[in-house]
This record gives structure tokens, sequence and C-alpha cells, in this order.
DNA sequence: ACAAAAGTGTTAAACTTACACCCATGC
DNA sequence: GCATGGGTGTAAGTTTAACACTTTTGT
């Protein structure tokens, strides 16, 4: 773009160009955040709080989908990029200001959204819950955490000569405060002449505006994807400091498996430091407070 | 969306929406379509011909960026995903109608193109070369093969107490029957508070149309890094017979390094299929011909 | 014969997996 | 004391990396 001089002629052509004879969706950024949330049991004596995924909604104040529960996220500016509308929606709707942000999917459906022709990036986002207090909404709009489920079911494999389909069920269910929202979507994975396509239907739909529930079991897929790969990525849901078991529950509970800890502690070992603080008052042995490594993030690549 | 019940009143709110008040982009899909090309040379006596790794280019014919050089593709309908788009216009303009088609990012800078707010969606696509003729161009473009080489210079990496920039530059260059289309893009990859930030920037360009440079340079990151992850995406720019000394070139050709034999042909053998076929006439010893083992595929997830 | 590419076997080192075990705390 | 979570060591199994070597062809 440096070196390319515009002719007289180009910039002419550019005068009268006119855009708007085309066709033109709208743009919007949904974000799917998520957070490690402790559940909100009884503590017994001496038993560590339950932990689980929590992903945030927003009760839509709105038509269409009024009273549904939406990704947060918005329209996109013609003076920004879309990595700038999900950081400047993601503090207008929830006060959140800093956070992991990955775009892994673009939504363009026909008939996605009734109000027209409305496509969506969307990114997954990745918050410490403790640090950020979510502020309860205003007429418009309410963000909440919801505990997030995600029951997955292999349906069936239809394999012929050349060609395969694997179907895969996930049952998406949010619950929070008795309020419920379910889903059921469908994953058709078709590898035909060796090469893979993925589509993904929404079957069922309880509570979700648009085809959120899509977008969250896509986003809820891309986390467990790259911790599985990495495990990078789960740092982001940790604050500043803090213990190794900590860290393995979120990966517990992302991967929902259990792991061996001596293994684990050594995979970890080279991305965190340990620190002189400790956790104690928990009614068993303290836990040192490790923190990021930096250097070995920044040094993978080589 | 299944159970979702419109009651009059969103019906009514529906009708009387206007999408048309909010400023909206033009969409577009832009295809980085790969090939394993056989390099021109004079074929010596016994020695194999040199591959190299192929990108294909449309040569514009109106303006904007008239007689520079620009990835396949075009804008979206209203009617279609943009995975449709991609499809169509990968094959309107260049007439291949079957590819591996991967999206691997959005582009929405402000400024990126002179007719207006226009986002797109790139797509990694993988093509065998061989199989497919490129039809030559109308009076209005002109589809061909470049070699593509690019060079990667690490550049700075500044440390501090709580953050680090790695920056790495690359320098990108196509070529063919004498033509040479040259750009500098710079990665800068951000890590703060532990996360990391990547940014993008043209810092020379010569002979490419709109972000191109930069579009092709991540299709072409991307497509390195999927072939060290796993390696499955190199089937797709394999015929469906191929040798295994065929298929290791084209893993070194985007590595960019050269690989153990031995080793290869374990971590492949899992993939491929025996067949009788045999390549002769070489000058050497006959190569025996490999098919993709489609179970392989699909079996991996699980 | 021999250059060029096709293809196999063998070993050491690195990493992963599984399990057994001890430690420290608060009630 | 003891339940609960914090934390370490060690051996077996698997994977990866490196190298040395044999085979088969066309001219």
């Amino acid at each position: 773009m440096k070196n390319y001089e515009m002719s007289r002629e180009e910039k002419d052509f550019l005068k009268d160009y006119d855009i708007s004879r085309y066709d033109r969706p709208s743009l919007t950024a949904d974000m799917a955040v998520f957070a490690i949330l402790t559940a909100e049991d009884a503590t017994e004596y001496r038993k560590d709080p339950r932990k689980q995924l929590g992903v945030l909604m927003i009760r839509r104040g709105t038509f269409p989908y009024k009273d549904c529960y939406a990704l947060p996220g918005g329209f996109a500016r013609k003076d920004e990029s879309i990595e700038e509308t999900a950081f400047r929606e993601l503090k207008e709707e929830t006060s959140l200001d800093s956070a992991f942000l990955e775009p892994f999917g673009m939504f363009s459906k026909p008939g996605r959204d009734p109000r027209g022709w409305i496509i969506s990036q969307g990114f997954l986002a990745l918050v410490d819950a403790e640090k950020y207090q979510i502020r309860a909404g205003s007429d418009a709009w309410e963000a909440k955490w919801f505990y997030i489920d995600v029951e997955q079911e292999e349906m069936k494999k239809h394999v012929r000569k050349d060609s395969a389909e694997i179907c895969t069920r996930y049952c998406l269910k949010l619950e929070r405060d008795g309020e419920v929202l379910s889903a059921l979507v469908e994953e058709r994975r078709t590898f035909q002449s060796h090469h893979e396509t993925v589509v993904y239907e929404v079957l069922e739909d309880d509570g979700f505006a648009f085809d959120h529930a899509e977008i969250i079991i896509r986003a809820y897929l891309a986390l467990r994807d790259r911790t599985e790969q990495s495990g990078r990525i789960v740092f982001d849901l940790m604050p500043e400091f803090f213990t190794l078991n900590t860290l393995q529950e979120a990966h517990e509970i992302i991967l929902g498996e259990k792991l061996l800890t001596p293994n684990f502690r050594r995979k970890m070992a080279p991305y965190v430091i340990e620190t002189d603080a400790m956790v104690t008052g928990a009614g068993h042995r303290p836990a040192k407070l490790f923190r990021r490594n930096l250097e070995a993030f920044y040094n993978m690549g080589n």
C-alpha cells in the first residue's frame, strides 16, 4: 500500500464509485466470554468449593428475541477494525476492559437474524471472573454469568467407500439462579474426496437469541481445542497469582477429564514462576502461589 | 431457533425495522489458493524437476489497482453464507470447482480498500495444480500461478518486566515469466499482562492490490502452522495417487526445511495405502504410488 | 558402472503415562 | 487423629530424532 501511486484516472474512477449499488450486510462482533466460576454450594468443612465454567450472557430488553439471552456484542463502525468493535462493545456492555480476545469463526448463514442480512465475527474471550465483577444491567440489558454445561454425544458414522460422515450432538445447558437455557446443536463432519467440511445446525433452542447457541458451542469447542493443543490459553482465565491446583482445575473443567497431578505440574513448570506467597486457612496444607513466566510465553516461537 | 415463537408485537417491530439506518460494510471473500508447482527448469538427465509452492493471482483489469495482481475473490450475496461466496467466486474466476477451503482470518482495517468500507474473509485454499489447468483470463481478468517465496527475518525482541514485543519481517516475493511482485510485511507480536496480540503491517508493496500482500503472508503462515500441527492438510495438495517422496517434498517446501525420510514415512504410514501402481521411466528406481487412507482421517477424532 | 532416487533397520534420547508415596494444615 | 488437598520420585512405555545402510532403475 505504501508504494502505490494513484493515477488521476483512478482518482476519478473512485470519485464516481457508488458502493451502495450493491447489497451489503450489517457487521457485528459477538463475544463468548468464559471464566471459571466458583459454584455457590454450601462449603463443607475442609472441602474446597466446586468450580465450573461460566459464560457471560445478556438479557435482551428489545426486539427481536426480547427477554432471550444473547452474547455480548454489537455493530461495527466504519472507522474501526472488527477487533476494535469487539473490545469496544465488551467494555460498553459488560465493563470488561481487558481480556484475551481471539476470533474463532464467522457466522453468515442466511436468515440467522430476523432483522435482515447481518453477519457476525465470533470472538473467544477469557477473563478472570474474580477480578471483574460484572456491573448489573441498565434498563436495556442485564449481564449475567451462567454456568455452562456441554454434553457430547457421538451420533453416527456413515462410512462409504470414498466418503464418510460423523455426526455429533452437543447438548448445551446454561444455568443460574434457577434460570435455565438449553439447546441441542448438531455437528456434521463430512469427508469427501479426503477433505473435511464441518456444518453446524441448531436442532432445539430454548432461551437463546439468534444463532447464539451455535456460537457458544463453537466457542466452547475452540477453547477446548486450544487447551488440548498447548494449554497456554488457560492462563488467561487465571488471576495474577494462582496455585497450580487452581490451574489444573481449570484445565480439567475445560477438557472434561481428570489429569494426573505430577504430570500436569511437570508440563506447566516452564510457564510458571514460584512466589513466596501462600494460600492458608483452607483446612489443609497451604498451597504455593505462582505467577506466569512471561519469558516462556514469548520464547515459544523459536 | 426452532422453538422460538414470534409474538404479534415482535412481528410489527420487525416490519418497521429499517436496517439501512446504520452504516454497513461490503463483504468479500478472498482466497489464497496454493499448489505445488514444478519449476520449468531445464530437466537434467536423471534429475527430478525442482518443485515450488505456487499461489494463484488475478491481474486486475479495472480500477482500483488496475494492472496490479489480486487474490481471486468477490462480493458476497445476500442469500449465501460466506463459504458459499468463496466457492462460487473461486469457480467463476478460476474454474476451480473443488478445493479444500478454510477460513483463516478476517480483514477489516479501516482504509484497506479505496472504494470504501469493505471487509474480507480470507480463505486458505489448496488444490492439486496438475489436475486444474487454470483457464486463461478474459478481457477483465487473467488468472496466473506465481511461484511464492517468503523470507523470514526476526527483527527484534523488546523485553521488559511485564511485557514483550517480538517483530518479524516477512519478505514476500512472487515470480513468474519474468514478472515479479514483492512486498515487506511486518508482524508485531505483543505480550502484555501475559496475553498475546498480533498485528500485521505492510511496509513495502510492489504490485499487489489492496492489502493482499498481508493476506497472502497470513495465509502462508496459516498453511505452515497447520502443516506443523498435523500434516493432514498437505494431502489436499496431492493428486489421488502420489508417491511418498512427492508428499515429503510438499512438506519440505511448506516448512522450508529438509525432513528425514525414514521418520517421515513412519509418520505418514497410517494415512496412506499402498497401491500396485508404480512410477517408472524416471532414470532411477521406480516409486510406489499411494493413496489416502480415508479411515485414518475420520478416525482421528476419537 | 553409476548417479539419482526409493526404501528399510537400528539405536539413543526425549517425552508421556501411570502409580506409589510423603507432607502440612485445621478442626 | 484424620480428612483433605499439596506436593515429589521413579520406572515403564511410547514417540521422535539421527544415522547407516540396501535396492532399483535408465543411460
